[in-house]
RNA sequence: CAGGUUGGUCGGGCAGUCGCGGCUCCGCGUUGACGGGGUCGAGGAAAGUCCGCACUCCAUAGAGCACGGCGUCGGAUAGCACCCGGGGCGGGAAAGCCGCCGAGAGGCGCGAACCUGCCGGAACAGGGCCACAGAAACAAACAGCUACUCCUCCCUUACGGGCGGGGUAGUGAUGGUGAAACGGUGGUGUAAGAGACCACCGGCGCGUGCAGUAAUGCACGCGGCCAGGUAACCCCCGCCGGGAGCAAGGCCAAGCAGGAGCGAAUUCGUCUGUGGACGAUGGGAAACGGCUCGUUUCCACACGUGCCCUCCCCAACCGUGGGGAAGGCCAGCUCCGGGUAGGCUGCAUCGAGCGGCGCGGUGACGCACCGCCCAGAGAGAUGACUGCACAGGCGGAAGCAAUUCCGCUGGACAGAAUGCGGCUUAUAGACCGGCCUGAGGC
RNA sequence: CGGGGCGUGGCGCAGCCCGGCUAGCGCGCUUGCAUGGGGUGCAAGAGGUCGGAGGUUCAAAUCCUCUCGCCCCGA
């Protein structure tokens, strides 16, 4: 996933995780939040009980590769953020693929990308 | 070859597809949050942060004190308490089959490579402590032993002797306690004893010689006869150390607040110095309690309180009220200093740099030559999927066996964040050596 | 990146600086008494590798070194 879709600053972090909407998922959650940008950014985070900086970053390595595919099927002008859990270290691909897609369905930003 | 032990190297490979970050080049009817090409892109520990440096800022006349760290010898290094090579004192390791015991099984002792802890003041500069036990824990006398002497009783004609008790003196052999009790064995000696004296042994100190750069070792001689442990307790001696750290530091700088100026409008309203102190309320954040509420703590360029309250006149005891004067505030713009968010930099090719080869050194390491330029993010880039071999594991088949074939499985610990050197800790497995012991062959 | 602190029965803490004593206190737990029963009360009792490893010492929860885990502070 490209810088340009990232959500990178601490303010936005901060705004998205106050005012957003969050949906939960054994290996993920979303938050979501509208934004006045042009375009979707997604932010990705993995706390310490995640595990250590190997496994962290593999969460969120995993997060954003699911995730790039996505990007394009989503309405612009909203903030995204992805929260690792635990189970996401021992998961493959397809696995959290299938979970971020039923998150954006129930958040109700479902790609279009099937039709 | 087997067993033990130890050091080093590597720690996944190749190909394809999709994707990410830095640098660089190119393209354009769409100069953009555009498209494309090239190139580079994690570790031996990147980890822990236990030491040492570089670098930066602050402080600083010099010296000393305090505090902290270090402390065998020599070397290496920019530097380092931990590196390299030695020395001393311990602890472990167990091959060996040497010695002893045993009928044997076996036991005890001795013991290679190697691993490992410690190291100034041999605790006579001084202080402290050494629980319990014990008389006593550093210079002592409980029991005991010995001599002299006193008292009671007994034996004896008497001299004298004996049991018990007391006093004075000597003693450190014996006993018991303890982790530790002031060298050991044998003798001389004595009332009894004792390094009091003698021989040998152990240990200490001094001297000489030899080996070694030295620590130290070995040998010989002499000495006084012998000194408890603890400085990872204080302390003493020597050496070293100013403090903080890339969240160091430098540059730019929204917004808000502050200052200066320009300037419009009205005399209507409102306000009144500087600096500080405090926190009932309000705002924000967090925690706690079962509750729309409360408590506690914290934060600010927020707010308030009261001290105080521009000057003059009048009324009044004061609070205060009335009138007047001066100044400020109430739109916008420009500029100024500090500086928050944020950005750039420090910081990502020229270094105590990396690779190769050669030489010197036992080694840490050094020198010479040749070649190379080698991650640089900032919510944090190196990943995903597929295939193929390669080690390994499991199962099956063939074969006397070595081995071969097939299927399944499957590759640890772990992610740079200013950069180096050392240390420590985690780590599946693979490969290559060194040393010791044993067995066999030539 | 730097600084500081903590770890001791089930829970919360002492003891550590200056080594020795039975590792102590409160709550909790178990048993018994008392009550019709519960609580309260009274009496008795169990329960601790002092986070782990190594060292110094005659002796370590305490001193030294390494290590593991947790918490707090500084932009």
């Amino acid at each position: 996933m490209q810088r340009k879709f990232r959500l990178t600053r601490s303010d936005d972090f901060k705004r998205v995780r106050q005012s957003g909407r969050s949906y939960a998922h054994p290996l993920v959650v979303l938050v979501a939040r509208a934004s006045d940008q042009p375009r979707v950014r997604v932010g990705v985070a993995a706390g310490r009980t995640v595990g250590n900086a190997v496994y962290r970053n593999r969460a969120k390595r995993l997060l954003r590769e699911a995730m790039r595919p996505l990007v394009a099927g989503i309405p612009a002008g909203w903030d995204l953020i992805l929260i690792a859990r635990p189970g996401l270290t021992t998961a493959t691909l397809t696995d959290t693929r299938v979970a971020l897609d039923s998150l954006l369905r129930r958040a109700g930003l479902t790609p279009i990308h099937e039709a």
